[in-house]
DNA sequence: CTGTGTGAAGGCTTTCACAGCC
DNA sequence: GGCTGTGAAAGCCTTCACACAG
């Protein structure tokens, strides 16, 4: 059951739910109904118990949902039980910001190194990691085998740098470079554009 | 023709065209076939020739789009023509690093006003725009008639936040805490989840 | 022959309606 | 009665196939 494709948008909302609940959990919230927990995450009641569904379901007819339960069922699911570690490039306003940013490890992912073209100049700005330069890149993300790369380097440089994270075995990039990335086969990237974002809701107010 | 109903994705593409557009008009490139332009996009040539026959067509067969016919009609379909105002809520790092950030000008928004709680501690970041305090933000809001928030306070405070910018007249909002916000009606809400992103990608890679 | 415009087909997601279990 | 599970229907978006213009 675990084992069938589940759709990209359903594990988009999956991830939802399993934040949202390990909130409930963390209140002691022992169950949730599907109508309440669509609420929370903006989505229909029906659209939420067809994703459950995706991951052998779990509810109680009658009743709702064990919310220890279906963390556990969301862990397997998506993979999120271990933790992932993430490379960052990039350490300009954006990137030293996300390096300060807690969310992620929250969620279960640690950036474990941080690359610049200009290293000394932004160290300032990191905290805990330190800013390692690009030429040392390609080693370290092959001596840890990191396979995930936050991408926020300025527009002109990022299908270059993109193309080196690739070669030293990157296989997921989420990218913040207003540009579509080409990269092969089995490499995934989500973009994240912020302007686009802007004018996208600029378009929709009448 | 333009008052057809754009599908909210096409809408997305129809921007993502537009800048990459201007790119080749800066470059001084006249003309471009659905191809060429699909393959920058990260899309189908039919797909992009269907978004484009959205705001009325204007290709010529057998020889492509003109460049700068193409803005103009996008820009119109759009409405990106005019510079919009943005007002920017919880001036944090992620807050401040966007501040500096240049491309929203680039694509027609100027961030004119940041409020955070804590006015004082965090101007130093700011540069341009100066940091007030969140109690005379609905007061600036509607003396500039600002449509358009950015949200970057933590999510404990988020839709509170939230509730006080649509008070305050705000129609859209780019929010940035991992939370669903509950708005009214007309309001609309773009979210950028950044785990959400990290997670996802994550249960892509095998 | 090149490359656009578009109706029709296909695929994917969401929603509905209702059966089944507590 | 309350709430989940799910086949069927509907809606939306993408892709195909091909007509048509330069």
């Amino acid at each position: 059951m675990t084992k069938e494709v589940i759709p990209r948008k359903t594990v988009y909302r999956l991830s939802l739910y399993h934040r949202i609940l390990q909130r409930l959990a963390a209140n002691k919230v022992m169950t949730v109904s599907s109508s309440a927990l669509a609420k929370v995450a903006g989505v229909k009641p029906t659209q939420l118990r067809k994703d459950l569904a995706y991951c052998g379901q779990m509810g109680t007819r009658g009743l709702g949902y064990s919310v220890p339960t279906l963390v556990t069922r969301l862990d397997e699911a998506l993979g999120t039980s271990s933790l992932q570690p993430v490379a960052m490039v990039g350490v300009g306003d954006l990137g030293s910001a996300l390096l300060k940013y807690q969310g992620f490890a929250r969620e279960g992912f640690e950036i474990v190194m941080a690359f610049d073209v200009d290293p000394g100049s932004r160290a300032a700005h990191s905290g805990v990691v330190r800013v390692l330069p690009m030429k040392s890149m390609r080693g370290e993300i092959e001596r840890l085998a990191v396979k995930m790369a936050i991408l926020t380097v300025p527009a002109t440089h990022a299908q270059a740098v993109a193309n080196l994270l690739v070669d030293a075995g990157i296989q997921a990039i989420l990218n913040f470079a207003p540009i579509i990335l080409q990269v092969p086969e089995p490499v995934v990237v989500n973009n994240v554009d912020l302007a686009l974002e802007l004018e996208n809701l600029s378009f929709f107010i009448r």
